[in-house]
RNA sequence: GUGGGUAUAGCUCAGUUGGUUAGAGCGCCAGAUUGUGAUUCUGGAUGUCGCGGGUUCGAAUCCCGUUACUCACCCCA
């Protein structure tokens, strides 16, 4: 029943058996990924000063500007909770001076963003997320790109798609700014109200407008990649030929823009289908960021996990596949077997058998439907005659077969993997 | 921040033009001769009809507010 008082705040969620399967899944096989390409765990805090997040984002970017949940502290500090990963883990690399100058790192966690939720779209939101520090060097970002397509197969996702931009450098931007609006001025009074706003503020942001007016004048503009220097092209050509190296064939999309100030050079998203409006699973690129004096290059993604699953599930993909280990059931009959198994319990669970029993003088039928709801492989049944003879009565749950051991032939069968 | 849809049992949902004790399926509990599950049969329990107010002789049903969910815009993972 839906009672306030029982459900978390907007746009935030408990996240329960079965479903939280997947998530478990998901996060298993990205450290097995992570780890076969070298890169270690950095847990951040979630809790920031806003400052970090302000400089490194960008501070007129929506999500430093009205998205953030800004809090002050006792003692007065201006702190936000992390709306993205990169920036925490960029203050760890500068951190460590030149331990950490070139660390490749990867993050689990939560992220926080007071938005209206939608489809794909939650407050409190996980990402899954890598950042490899070092100077800007093509062959790094295709490195990172194909990681995350091996991470995609891993999680047995198809139908996914690259798409792949470059934005260039911080000293080009302007002039980049510059040769779109040039283009687009004149027929500035063709855009709809909001549209003409953003040409003020972001005209990148136009590029990847949805409203059919805008695409209309877009057509004729220049593309980003056509308004760079020949070195940021040529950088954008070495990425795509590494990969095709790497027999990984991705298309370049010159629409694709960032929301983030950080950005240089190589963008690019993960789009799926099954999605809805938001249908990108990721999104990554090559970042220059100066916390104080110092400038910290690298390249990274962040894939969004409620969204990772959402597009899984499209394809078939869902949390009842990634049950539990099944568990052994102990089913007792009368007082003095149930105290007796109690100690059997404990002597499976210190062997590393998951069990699981019923700890009520229940019926013996309510015992073994319970057995058979938590998907137990085997029932152990001891009663007071067994107990008399010094037996146990195994069953097959799969089988539907049962047999009577001894303590040392059942504790053989438990040490083979639990019967 | 703006706009649309939704809210009835643990879950998925039905509920006629406002009318008497609000229903179904699944699940749960119990029974179908002895201490054995998943099938079958029989019986049983469970609802502040999201919350608050209003209209009415009478509201799950109409109106207003509110909270949450959901979808889209904006933006983003």
């Amino acid at each position: 029943m839906a009672s306030n008082s029982f459900q978390p705040i907007q746009g935030m969620s408990d996240i329960a058996p079965p479903d939280v399967y997947i998530w478990q899944m998901l996060e298993a096989r990205a450290r097995e990924v992570f780890a076969r390409y070298r890169f270690e765990e950095v847990r951040t805090p979630v809790l920031e000063k806003t400052s970090l997040f302000t400089h490194s984002l960008g501070d007129t970017t929506d999500v430093v500007t009205k998205e953030m949940y800004r809090l002050q502290d006792r003692g007065g500090r201006d702190l936000s909770l992390r709306p993205e990963g990169t920036a925490g883990s960029v203050r760890y690399i500068a951190s460590g001076g030149e331990e950490t100058a070139n660390a490749r790192i990867y993050y689990i966690g939560p992220m926080f963003r007071c938005e209206r939720p939608q489809a794909g779209r939650k407050r409190q939101f996980h990402q899954i997320g890598l950042e490899a520090a070092g100077a800007p060097n093509p062959l790094a970002d295709a490195e990172v790109i194909a990681l995350q397509i091996n991470l995609l197969s891993a999680w047995g996702l198809e139908g996914a798609k690259i798409r792949l931009n470059t934005i260039g450098l911080p000293e080009e931007r302007e002039a980049v700014l510059e040769g779109l609006r040039e283009a687009i001025r004149p027929r500035l009074a063709e855009l709809p109200e909001d549209a003409q706003q953003r040409f003020e503020t972001n005209v990148l942001r136009l590029l990847d407008s949805k409203d059919p007016a805008v695409q209309a004048v877009i057509a004729d503009a220049p593309s980003v990649t056509e308004l760079l220097s020949a070195e940021s092209r040529a950088y954008l050509d070495t990425v795509v030929e590494t990969l095709r190296g790497l027999e990984i064939d991705v298309e370049i999309d010159t629409s694709l823009v960032r929301g983030l100030d950080y950005y240089v050079h190589t963008v690019w998203e993960v789009v799926h289908g099954g999605l809805g409006a938001q249908n990108a699973l990721s999104g990554g690129g090559r970042y220059r960021i100066q916390i104080d004096n110092k400038t910290i290059d690298g390249v990274g993604f962040a894939m969004g996990v409620e969204r990772m699953i959402a597009a899984l599930e499209a394809s078939g993909v869902t949390a009842d596949q990634f049950p539990p280990k099944p568990a052994v059931f102990i089913a007792s009959l009368g007082e003095a077997a149930l105290k007796e198994n109690l100690l059997l319990m404990q002597t499976l669970r210190q062997r590393g058998v998951a069990c699981e029993m019923e700890l009520t003088n229940r019926k013996i039928k309510a015992q073994m439907k319970r057995a058979n709801k938590i998907g137990a492989a085997t029932v152990i049944i001891r009663g007071d005659s067994e107990l008399e003879n010094g037996t146990f009565v195994v069953k097959n749950m799969g089988e539907g077969t049962q047999q009577e051991l001894e303590l040392p032939e059942l504790m053989d069968l438990m040490g083979k993997g639990g019967g």
